[in-house]
DNA sequence: TGGAATTGGTTAGCATACTAACTAATTTTG
DNA sequence: CAAAATTAGTTAGTATGCTAACCAATTCCA
């Protein structure tokens, strides 16, 4: 190494090798008609074991609600699941596993490990350990809201909520439901 | 495997990070117009000094070139760029930053150094060498091609190749030209 | 208990990125 | 040199994800 610029390309290492992560899924799951955001839902689902809610899934995907919908929407025209309503809560949709998944899920699982154990080969599991550990903590931090309530809160927060009879969160404070993870 | 799920989590774990990292950018430059995609190709026009061709700019993004045409496009109608045809080369596209950008860049750069450095502060160094090392070390691999030492390839590849006319590759052999990075 | 707040889901509109297929220009080659 | 191949850019269509704004149902609480 002669050019030392060690904190200049972490965040474009990062990014890529995400993405040629993803890809190489999204290349090898492509046979089965299937993706990373896709396989990354069903697997869920069947570690779930039972029935869904949206929001649920959107917790455990790390994504936003809405991004769910048309995922969702997507698994549910190609026949990967099923969605029904919700007889305790008529909010609720529940989420669950067709009989096609449940056919391929572990052929899927088993590719997206294959592929783990291939990208991961030859590293010493320290090193490993030591990755993760430092991408954890990046990810940690970076999913804090940069201005941690800190002030009042209780009283100041819930000033500005509505302007029409609406519930209409978002001003200041949008909606963030979901991605929640680290903390608890 | 009470409890050492250290490879079950590897995948999830690097995207969510990569994912993390890149709201939080986004988040910063959005007061500013930007995003970390448009930032980076304007990083790179800058660290270039020089006008770039699209395809160059793929390259250094490290995306294909139908999503440089629209980034840039976005780009072009806010002001940040500018694009002319070459003399030389009437196939190519010269791209400059414009005005409004240079003035600009050396503060969405703080932002980004900024934020790199908060999201990695108090990480011992030689952690973060060993990140990086996995994490390059892991890309690589992943964006190399499956079957690189091809089978026969000579005569079976190029059987349906073309029905009207046009050149049409893309069939076992894409076209898969910007990203890659590593192999030179 | 009744209005306010919260929660689950949706739609609309946009950003980012991909593949397939195409045009135009240039380079390679038989 | 002319045909063939390659290269630069584009368009069309799709996948994935986001925020803003909204409705309907449920829960909270004064």
């Amino acid at each position: 190494m002669s050019g030392g610029e060690t904190t200049e390309t972490f965040g474009l290492l990062l990014h890529g090798t995400a993405r040629a992560w993803r890809q190489k899924l999204d290349q090898r799951l492509k046979p089965m008609g299937l993706s990373q955001a896709k396989w990354r839902t069903l697997m869920h689902l069947s570690l779930a074991g039972d029935a869904l809610t949206q929001a649920e899934i959107a917790v455990r995907l790390g994504v936003e609600e809405p991004s769910v919908v048309t995922l969702l929407h997507r698994l549910e025209r190609e026949d990967w699941i099923t969605r029904s309503n919700s007889l305790r809560d008529r909010r609720c949709k529940m989420v669950l596993l067709g009989r096609r998944a449940e056919r391929v899920i572990p052929q899927i699982n088993s590719t997206a490990e294959t592929l783990r154990h291939e990208l991961m080969a030859g590293i010493p599991i320290s090193d490993l350990q030591t990755c993760m550990k430092v991408l954890a903590s990046i990810r940690d931090r970076a999913d804090k809201d940069d201005r941690l309530r800190s002030n009042g809160e209780g009283a100041s927060a819930r000033r500005l909520a509505r302007h029409n009879g609406q519930t209409k969160r978002g001003d200041s404070n949008p909606r963030k439901g979901a991605i929640r993870r680290g903390s608890k």
